[in-house]
DNA sequence: ACCTGAACACCGTTCAAGT
DNA sequence: ACCTGAACACCGTTCAAGT
């Protein structure tokens, strides 16, 4: 079907285009098939309209980026009324980290964001907030919103996990037996040449029966360690001037 | 000049290309005019080549990205020897930043990159041995590493600061009187809509007199509050089974 | 107000061919 | 062994035109 046809299909019954059908869509086709596959011209053929169409909606690529993550960052959930700060900070990023969870594209697309939407800032001042109302100086709380970093945002910087599958690969096949004696040869091969991420590795497929590394675990801990130190910098008298 | 004429005025003298030439040029062509101008097509008229006689030195885009991470992840400095663990590491994490300085583009190919070079490979490893040589478990060596996060390249996680500059970017025009006004009108709309990211950037802007935030002084403030964390753990008998 | 059509200046990558 | 040329299937975005 063309876009001329989808058009004709529905030329009567369907209302025009809006910024929100357009930012749907391309949330949810990112969902589908990768933050790779949200093209102008890919997107518009999903709409059942000719590529050009979307600029009415939208002003460029940037903003329909932007869009989308406005549209998941909206949805953050604010946390309860009446908690203590940390425990605060401790909902804000993990409701960032249930979006993010649900929408594994939103990683990329914040990391390669060039735009500061209010919605954005929003979430950064609430963020600042809960540090501001816990006491801190607005110097510790610049400092903690530093060392929290890409952890605002629902995830841990990826410098030491191996980078997440795609929607858009197809699952390999299963390993033939060379294969498998080839990936025995290079298991052996890393741990020899690097012998301490090796360590790593079996240390931690010794602790949990996956094998893997249980990552919501390591995001807990490392948030938790993250608020003691500012918790700990605050008892600390950390003065503002 | 085509690429032909190019060829045909060095076709006599001009060795034939390699890898390590090709890699070089990239990250020469990177630092001056961003990571964007990196292409296949734009990178071989550089090289007065055809795009095609690139692929029988880099195996497709992916890997040309790699071996220009590579280039710049192999001149890391090792720390000198007999140092303590925090200080090895922290030269270490310091001698990224240096390199991250050098080449501005670093941290978007790092966060893009989907592939697990040698060389990074050895990068970590050789970070990890430090904290391990420490007496650090290899427990808490896993949860060091991913609270470092990115820091492990030499940056922080961008949530909080706003985007580097683009080296293809042209510097704005100076401000008109109603520019100004206008500007001075959207400080005042931030202060009242975002009123904690207003104060810490007062804060910060009170606290250096070139109004920027520190970076630098941030990045090393975060890297010694997180080396302490690691420390006091590891003090508590922190235990690895 | 909203959508279309044709065009422009780009991409990465294939294949078969040249030297 | 290394480079070329033509082609394919894509991009984002412009401009002028339709309804």
């Amino acid at each position: 079907m063309t876009p001329a046809d989808a058009r004709a299909a529905t030329a009567r019954t369907a209302p025009p285009l809006n910024r929100t059908q357009v930012l749907t869509a391309a949330v949810a086709l990112a969902d589908r098939e990768g933050l790779a596959a949200v093209s102008m011209r890919h997107l518009s053929a999903e709409l059942g309209v000719v590529p050009m169409a979307l600029y009415k909606h939208v002003a460029d690529k940037d903003d329909l980026v932007s869009g989308m993550i406005d549209l998941v960052v909206a949805g953050y959930r604010p946390p309860e009324a009446g908690l203590d700060w940390r425990e605060a900070v401790r909902q804000r990023v993990l409701s960032a980290r249930d979006a993010l969870l649900e929408h594994p594209w939103l990683r990329t697309a914040i990391e390669a964001a060039t735009r500061r939407t209010p919605i954005v800032l929003g979430h950064m001042d609430a963020l600042a907030g809960e540090f501001a109302r816990g006491g801190l100086s607005y110097d510790l709380v610049h400092h903690a919103m530093h060392a929290l970093g890409h952890r605002i945002w629902g995830f841990s910087p990826e410098a030491f996990a191996s980078p997440p599958p795609r929607p858009g690969d197809t699952a390999p096949p299963p390993p033939t037996d060379v294969e498998a004696e080839a990936q025995r040869a290079m298991v052996a091969a890393m741990a020899q040449h690097f012998p301490h991420v090796a360590a790593i590795a079996l240390d931690s497929a010794a602790r949990s029966p996956s094998g893997a590394c249980d990552e919501q675990f390591e995001f807990e801990f490392t948030l938790d360690l993250l608020l003691e130190s500012f918790d700990r910098l605050h008892a600390a008298h950390w003065s503002s001037s």
